[in-house]
RNA sequence: GGGGCGGUAGCUCAGCCGGUCAGAGCAGAGGACUCAUAAUCCUUUGGUCGUGGGUUCAAGCCCCACCCGCCCUACCA
């Protein structure tokens, strides 16, 4: 082996989770795709750290907390972990789960409060307006209403609100505006899709107010350094996790050093504007260095219509994965929708693609071939004889996929990757059906044994390449392809082709077909 | 109100700076084959590219207006 230079290490987030409910398909998607990114990336000989967590202040975990008659701890410890629990169940390769209420969260939250505070962005003001208990949120005069009953309401969210007045430190965010569109002019790849960083950045454009960044109302959360009767109000709280997760407030240790900043956040596009708004703003005032891509992602819609909890169509991940399996849902969601796009699922698309792309166009080439392989090769990796066009060609543009696979990456087209991967898939059924080797079994071995090495080596290769997204379908695919764990299923492992005489394990099918049940 | 995105075969969508751009996959139809998870392969179905104008030798691809859907934004009760 030669030795190659070492990759730059590569540090990716999800946002993390507010625990005051249960985890459903759109915060599975989202670990989803960070997972294979993640995946993707340690394949690729990178030292990959890989945050995920839960984000645990806030009145409405205290409210439910009290609803409940417990601490918002143990309901945020509950809670938190039944995210955790999803997340391997889904098997989401973090290396860390985060809790913002761990001790050194809130060290590091208090850490980057100090440093703004001494940039001089920090300063104590009123926060004033009508104020809506029930949706924690101030609405300007003309976003309420006074009804018959004399009482003001709120005309978005139809619910009462009162005039309040409330002590809070500010974040001096009108200061950034220059530097954030100087940011996003330097960095066009800081946000994507683009469409959203548009939108991004033309709110930016708009013009900042200053941030409201304490509450003084409820106690549940991160004390506001010299300041007890303040604590954090979400952003800075939340944003910091990922600071937190590699080591902040201490910038010398090896971690810290090591990976911040984030190569990616990925993020739903609910909040979008706190990634690429607030954050870097924070950051910029903090003198931190600002992380280097914020991927944001769509929603998903069942048959196009919003889940809600009202409509009964909140899909819980588990469910899925039981009637699907894990694999299956993992494809289903990064094969079928754009990333960055919203998208939306159906129980006729899932088992489509289960059974199109999965259990034919995948499955059913490695059973065809590998059986042949099982009865006509003594269960052995054939002995290709010189390959013709044909072969040299199909496995050229098999190889080709490596570098396809690492430019969709590059931009979270997880979507645009497997495309290319099952159009290779297409193009080898073609050409096992062009050569019919079963043909070939009674009129030239030699050839057979050839059209069976290069299907197999597809297979091997596709395999490779498709366990960021089905680590555990891939693994029995190189296995039964007589592929040990290990460097011989890294990228790097690519270029290394099958050795003939390799004993392999008797086949067996391993994308198994969706079948109704039955019906009556 | 301002800004943006999308409206292409039954379904999901490709179509970059205008000139094989009328396409792919899935579904449907016909045929072939039998190695395989009744899988696979081949052929195929003709959709006025939202509507109406305009620019051009030439327009899904440019311009204008309009319709529909969605999103962002705004101190218009």
């Amino acid at each position: 082996m030669t030795p190659t230079a070492p990759k730059p290490p590569f540090y990716i987030t999800t946002a993390i989770s507010y625990p005051n409910g249960v985890p459903h398909i759109g915060h599975a998607y989202e670990f989803i795709a960070t997972d294979a990114m993640a995946r993707f990336k340690r394949l690729d000989g990178h030292d990959v750290f890989f945050l995920t967590g839960t984000d645990e202040h806030g009145q409405k975990m205290l409210h439910t907390a009290q609803k409940e008659g417990i601490t918002p701890l143990a309901l945020a410890k509950r809670n938190s972990d039944f995210f955790q629990a999803t997340q391997d169940k889904l098997g989401i390769s973090y290396d860390r789960f985060i809790r913002t209420t761990e001790a050194d969260h809130y060290a590091a939250a208090q850490a980057i409060w100090k440093r703004m505070e001494e940039a001089g962005d920090i300063y104590l003001d009123k926060y004033e307006g009508w104020y809506s208990v029930r949706d924690e949120a101030y609405y300007g005069e003309d976003e309420t209403v006074v009804r018959e009953d004399g009482k003001r309401y709120s005309i978005e969210t139809d619910t009462e609100v009162t005039w309040t007045e409330e002590e809070s430190y500010f974040f001096r965010l009108s200061a950034y505006q220059d530097k954030l569109l100087k940011l996003y002019e330097d960095q066009p790849d800081f946000a994507a899709p683009r469409t959203r960083f548009n939108e991004v950045i033309s709110f930016v454009k708009g013009g900042l107010a200053d941030l409201s960044i304490s509450r003084t109302t409820f106690d549940w959360g991160v004390p506001v350094p010299g300041s007890p009767k303040h604590v954090m109000y979400v952003w800075v709280d939340a944003l910091t996790n990922y600071l937190t997760g590699v080591g902040f407030p201490d910038t010398g240790t090896d971690s810290y050093r090591k990976w911040w900043p984030a190569d990616v956040h990925v993020i739903g596009k609910d909040i979008s504007r706190f990634h690429a708004v607030y954050w870097p703003a924070f950051l910029m005032s903090a003198g931190l260095p600002l992380p280097k891509r914020v991927m944001i992602h769509g929603h998903l819609y069942n048959q196009g219509v919003k889940m809600s909890k009202s409509l009964g169509n909140v899909i819980a991940p588990a469910d899925w994965v039981q009637q699907y399996g894990l694999d299956q849902m993992r494809f289903f969601l990064l094969r079928e929708v754009p990333f960055g796009a919203d998208g939306s699922y159906s129980h006729e698309a899932i088992v489509g693609r289960m059974n199109a792309d999965l259990a034919n166009n995948l499955g059913n080439l490695a059973q065809r071939s590998l059986s042949m392989v099982a009865k006509n090769c003594a269960g052995q990796v054939p002995q290709p004889a010189t390959l013709a066009p044909e072969d040299h060609e199909l496995l050229a543009r098999t190889e080709r996929l490596l570098e396809k696979s690492r430019a969709a990456y590059e931009v979270q087209d997880f979507h645009g990757s497997l495309e290319a991967i099952w159009s290779v898939l297409g193009d080898t059924n073609a050409y096992f059906a062009d050569q019919a080797p079963w043909v070939l079994r009674k009129t030239d071995v030699e050839r057979m044994n050839t059209v069976l090495y290069v299907t197999l080596e597809v297979l091997r290769i596709v395999s490779i390449l498709v366990q960021p997204v089905m680590p555990t379908s891939a693994s029995r695919l190189l296995e039964v392809l007589g592929q040990p764990e290990g460097e011989a299923r890294d990228f790097a492992a690519i270029g290394t082709a099958l050795v003939p005489g390799t004993v392999l394990p008797a086949p067996q099918p391993i994308f198994p077909k969706y079948e109704e049940p039955a019906a009556d």
